[in-house]
DNA sequence: GGGCACATGTAAGCTGTTACATGATTAA
DNA sequence: TTAATCATGTAACAGCTTACATGTGCCC
């Protein structure tokens, strides 16, 4: 009970791989983890807090005001597995791009090869964003053990995104069929 | 405002495909887009009652306790173009599978194995479940125009469905080669 | 006549975001 | 010295889910 679900994961994760302030742990699951996962200020620092008082995470450096770096406790370590090992809590989805897209006969064929081209870009700056990651990691030389997992969740992202560039392609031939755009000529 | 966001969205185009009780509503929901979108008795309701109180939908039967069909008005189809319209609210991601392979180190070979076999059994599921739909799809002879933005969002789910399974494929490779699964002799 | 699916609604509570308040440090 | 960034925290609120209360109609 009390600060439950998977913020506590995420937080602890995060100083798993480096001690950090509570602010470079938002940082950290932005920039990192964004691809997948989102935690704010108001959930991060009550979650530190209560980390600590359960002695999972040790504050180091003055406790006010001033920068005080976190780091992980054995404990915390123990902890963090056992999170990790509880099942997956599906969240319920909440395709706003679909919605649209299924209620299309009300937006117009016009709207919707918007969206659609929207969509496609977003994805080829997505994989474009991953695969420059990919190479990051690739030429780091720390965190070799944990590196092979975080490609994997690298890797997703970009079949993810490949997959998304590939039904935009066809759901936009598609589109051309029931309303061809202007400029092809014949109607 | 209230009532605000994009539950008023889903149940208006839920009820432009055809007239029919709240709890009729939710199952439709469930049913077709749940694949991409879920809402709750508790969302539904009150939505219900605002779009009523708005002039966008009409209450048809009886008021109480029997079944009372809700159907959209004029104004509610102008309503619902209108909130088509608006941009895409996107949802701050989540993905517990992610997560726990994101940080796999803890949680060990076996078990990021076992994440992922469940991963592609589950992408599987669907993909299969998508075909049977597109085929259900293409045999229909009513909402011909719908049909078509139907089909997008149906092979939106194949697309991202099969490149669950490469990747899956891909990763579980990949763990092969850090931990050799049981059985394979050498260590 | 008992159980199940259909149907409507409300209330409690949880999770999470946004905005605000506050202050230190650093770079221009 | 002022602006930006780093840093910590809280409070208000929005959104949504779950559980509950209540009742009807149908089928076995």
């Amino acid at each position: 009970m009390a600060r439950a679900s998977q913020t506590e994961t995420a937080v602890l994760g995060a100083l798993s791989v480096m001690p950090m302030t509570g602010y470079a742990v938002r940082e950290a699951i932005r920039d990192v983890l964004g691809h997948f996962w989102s935690e704010s200020f108001g959930q991060i620092y009550p979650t530190l807090a209560e980390l600590e008082r359960q002695g999972h995470v040790r504050r180091q450096g003055s406790n006010r005001t001033r920068s005080s770096t976190f780091a992980i406790t054995t404990s915390g370590t123990a902890r963090l597995k056992q999170l990790l090992a509880q099942p997956i809590q599906p969240v319920p989805p909440r395709n706003g791009l679909m919605l649209r897209l299924f209620f299309g006969r009300h937006l117009g064929p016009e709207a919707c090869r918007s969206l659609l081209l929207e969509a496609k870009a977003d994805a080829e700056r997505r994989l474009a964003e991953y695969e420059a990651i990919r190479k990051e990691l690739l030429e780091d030389q720390d965190h070799a053990e944990d590196r092979r997992y975080w490609l994997m969740t690298v890797s997703a992202g970009a079949h993810t995104a490949r997959a998304a560039t590939a039904w935009a392609d066809e759901s936009l031939a598609a589109l051309d069929e029931i309303d061809p755009p202007r400029g092809m000529g014949e109607r």
